[in-house]
DNA sequence: CGGCGTGATACCTTTTGACTATCAGTGCCA
DNA sequence: TGGCACTGATAGTCAAAAGGTATCACGCCG
């Protein structure tokens, strides 16, 4: 049995005349008798009853009518399905979130992507930095995030560059260095660093070592505090200082100070990266990092206008590096 | 696009090798990759990733292998529901009523339909007997009910005696007659008759006239009651007297006095034929009529057994004229 | 590196759906 | 009442399309 048998009945059921429904079926009559007769032979039921004088509906009929109604409808909303999944425009997308660092644009760029894409479902799937390409790979996330500047990736993975921010310093209301108008590196590597750890992955404290390093400068041993609340609470208290990205949203913490550096390398400057699969993989991966990238010019635009983006920090955001979304 | 592409598509979809799918589906490898890849190119959507490794579904086909599997049992289910429709165990039914003659077996016979075929809906449409025959003409009702032991049916028209019952007196309690042990006709055409009508038609006044004619009498004027309860009301008060069907349930009257005639004849016997259209016409129709002649029968036996069948009164029931069903 | 597994392709055969021509009933109307 | 228009069914032929055979190109694994 084939769909080809529900069109034929369909039409003959709503002419009630084989030759006025093969005629909107673009066939001849007989063809149409021909697989009605068949229809009927494989279901074992007469669906309609037809002589000389034209054409009735069985009780049977009457109820394989609907049914086949119903059928030829679902396969077309099937198709229509299909296509919009294949577009993107409909399933499940899992990012992998990155707790403080994605914070303070995450909200935003659900609501543009829900507007876009209504009819995509988004999880937010909380997994560290470090973590987030294995992830990607066995297919957990299908969009994740990181935050080295020269990442190693698999060539299957692509990336794109989703926020630019200048590191600044971060110290409470009493400190000494409050008020300043900036700072200086080698003056920040004497105090006492706090670096915030989400998970077993010391990503922060890496990434600091790392600038210091650079600057042929050497801390003394820094803190790992595990819990954002926690770390906001303890600079405000006066017992350490830190170094964060100046989009990192500090709500719940006026009282802190952030300042900026006296050095303006581009090794000082925080880039968030988001990155997927390229190729086979999901086009809801590709339109959500679309949005993220159109996001990201809207308010590149917004801050030229008003030069008040506390996203770019005033710097001009190199466009992120496209990769050949198709 | 065929049920034969969305066949193959599960298949693939559920063993991911084309071998072993093409196997399942009895069918070659190379015919199964031509029917996948017609399906994608109508659709113009990618549902599978093949390669010389294996196959893997896109999100497009992970999305189109749930509908697809819908399709398919939906289509199992719409084949099952025109067979149950052909057989007459699933449909809508409706059957012609005629108030307080069916009254008393109507409910023990829906019952049991309902208990037989509890995917049927049935509907009691309230028709006046003369009107039955034109209702079934006109499909308003399936299955009616006449009160003529011999009518003069259309010959698409199939009838079985559903009930026999004999006439009895009825009359109030203060009545001269109550009390009797039997009554002649003759006594009683000289009584105030009263006749109940629930419409127009006046077919118990009819039947009491033909009664009285085929046996030489002439009863005095008639009073038509709409109403059966009035009718009741009137007797129970001394107004009047009537004649009828032994089976009719008196219930709320229990003063009213039931007299057995006299006279035995033939035409004394009450007879309930149910009337439906042969041929082309609704099997659920002859599933009603059937599950009313093995009623009529199981009480037929418990009357024998019991002798105490208010429905019979006492007499063998001629077997019903079965009309070869099918 | 060779064998085995994957799916794709080219070509041929078989099946089957569709077409043409025609038939047998029914009903209407001159 | 005979003819005509209309109904759906049937027979025979053709072509499209599904299925079958043989083979290829590629990747993986021992």
């Amino acid at each position: 049995m084939e769909l080809r048998h529900l069109r034929y009945f369909v039409a003959v059921a709503e002419e009630l005349n084989f030759r006025r429904a093969a005629e909107r079926l673009h066939v001849v009559q007989p063809a149409l008798s021909r697989q009605i007769k068949d229809l009927e032979y494989e279901l074992r039921v007469r669906l309609l009853d037809r002589d000389t004088t034209g054409v009735r509906l069985t009780d049977a009929g009457r109820a394989y009518l609907d049914e086949a109604r119903q059928i030829l409808e679902q396969v077309n909303r099937a198709n229509d399905l299909a296509r919009a999944a294949a577009a993107g425009r409909r399933g499940h997308l899992t990012i992998g979130n990155v707790g403080p660092v994605t914070a303070s644009f995450m909200p935003a760029s659900l609501t543009r992507f829900r507007r876009q894409y209504p009819d995509v479902i988004v999880t937010l799937m909380e997994i560290e930095p470090a973590e987030q390409i294995a992830a990607l790979d066995s297919s957990v996330i299908q969009v994740g995030f990181t935050v080295e500047k020269n990442p190693v990736l698999p060539a299957y993975l692509r990336r794109t560059s989703v926020l630019r921010s200048a590191m600044r310093a971060i110290v409470g209301p009493g400190h000494r260095l409050a008020g300043a108008r900036r700072v200086a590196l080698a003056e920040f590597s004497r105090e006492k660093l706090l670096c915030f750890a989400g998970g077993r992955s010391q990503t922060h404290a890496n990434l600091l070592r790392d600038i210091f390093a650079a600057h042929g400068l050497k801390p003394g041993p820094m803190t790992i505090v595990a819990g954002f609340e926690s770390l906001l609470a303890m600079i405000a208290g006066g017992q350490g200082v830190s170094l964060m990205p100046q989009h990192i949203s500090l709500s719940g913490a006026e009282r802190i100070e952030i300042i900026p550096l006296k050095e303006t390398s581009e090794d000082l400057v925080f880039e968030l990266s988001a990155v997927w699969r390229e190729g086979e993989v999901s086009p809801l991966a590709r339109n959500f990092v679309r949005s993220l990238s159109e996001q990201n010019q809207s308010l590149k635009r917004g801050a030229s206008l008003a030069a008040t983006s506390h996203l770019q920090n005033g710097k001009r955001v190199k466009p992120g590096r496209r990769t050949t979304p198709r």
